[in-house]
DNA sequence: TATATTTGCTGACTAATAGTCATTAAATTA
DNA sequence: TAATTTAATGACTATTAGTCAGCAAATATA
């Protein structure tokens, strides 16, 4: 049966189809200001069509941040090298994520956008599709983590886990300060990469274990 | 002419029932769910009203907003000692910003909330009068980061501002890790406390100066 | 006191937009 | 060729932020 698999993949194209434009959108008139109008029009469909792919407006922004997840473990798979110091790939990781944020910055809103919804939490349908995704760029972050403590170099008094989301919070604080208050009155010529030295920095000293 | 200040008072009064209507409603409701309706209903005044004393729902919250900072202020005020040890006072700003976003989760949230609106940022309306306004209690973080520095217990290679600034956002985001991912897979066993200890343990080395 | 003016408030109205569903058209199967 | 299934449509509903012409009470003026 050749027609089922062709309608299958026809449909899956079609979803993509949905998606490049809800991005689009998203990305041109910022995720507040993008209707699911202007993305059927961008998709050239219909907007009832639109809701036979993705039941509202969220799903079709959580489509997205699958892809910017996606995007963001394939930077991490390529920064780490086994060949270097635990601790020196802890920093590629870093970096890697502040680079992220430049390189895809209207993905990495989409992220914080997702995120930031008041209504986020367990209860939330797509809390768990979130957090256990298979392409959670997380786990590599962990892993390292626990290399790290196993080699020395990162102090173990903390659980690889809980250290990991620790750091990954606490730099997607500072990366929401760098976009929102590079001008604020207590910031006056501090550059967005000063920000980001400052986080580091203080974050380095506080992984490294005491030798 | 006493007619115009009792005027001057009955709408300060009116404005003040206002906030706390909306204030009730973004707090029983979520401030997403809170329609203008229900607060001018809460308020016992029509719809329009409302929109005499305030611009639009957005500045009915950062009024509420204004009222969190200033409750925030008043405690760093009340928990500085001067007797103390400038790094002790840092750590208890710290702390009491922790036991903020507990006994007053309803502010912590509606000042998340603004904060986290795409839309924020230096072009926006408010974000002058939310900035630089009186009652942003940054300002007794700052000057503590600058007694810390002088006295030599804090780093000095980074500006107070931008120290200061850098640790609240990673506070902030940490905050907010342990109010939406208490339950995420990675985090099995972790309590909300462990969250904001470890936050701390970082943190902490991180700032010291090197003697 | 009687009339004019100003102030405060109202609620029906508009506009925008997420989401629905009865209907139509096309593709597939019998 | 007819019947059935699938895909898509767009007019419709419901919700809600924000507006505005008009009313009523308080105040000022004569």
């Amino acid at each position: 049966m050749g027609i089922a698999e062709r309608k299958e993949r026809e449909k899956e194209q079609r979803r993509n189809e949905i998606i490049d434009a809800a991005e689009r959108v998203f990305f041109d008139k910022g995720i507040s200001h993008a209707t699911m109008d202007m993305i059927a029009e961008e998709a050239e469909l219909s907007k009832g069509t639109l809701y036979l792919y993705f039941k509202s407006k969220e799903e079709l922004l959580f489509s997205v941040d699958l892809r910017a997840m996606k995007i963001l473990k394939k930077i991490f798979e390529e920064v780490i090298d086994p060949g270097k110091k635990t601790i020196e790939n802890i920093l590629a990781i870093g970096r890697a994520y502040v680079s992220f944020s430049r390189d895809y910055p209207n993905y990495f809103k989409a992220l914080l956008y997702f995120e930031g919804n008041e209504e986020f939490n367990p209860k939330h349908d797509l809390y768990e599709m979130f957090c256990g995704h298979e392409d959670d760029p997380m786990q590599h972050f962990i892993n390292m983590i626990e290399n790290g403590m196993n080699d020395g170099s990162i102090r173990s008094d903390i659980s690889p886990g809980l250290l990991a989301h620790s750091l990954w919070s606490q730099t997607t604080g500072v990366l929401k300060l760098a976009k929102t208050y590079q001008f604020h009155p207590d910031l006056k010529n501090v550059t967005e990469d000063d920000i980001i030295d400052t986080h580091i920095k203080i974050l380095l000293n506080g992984i490294k274990s005491k030798e």
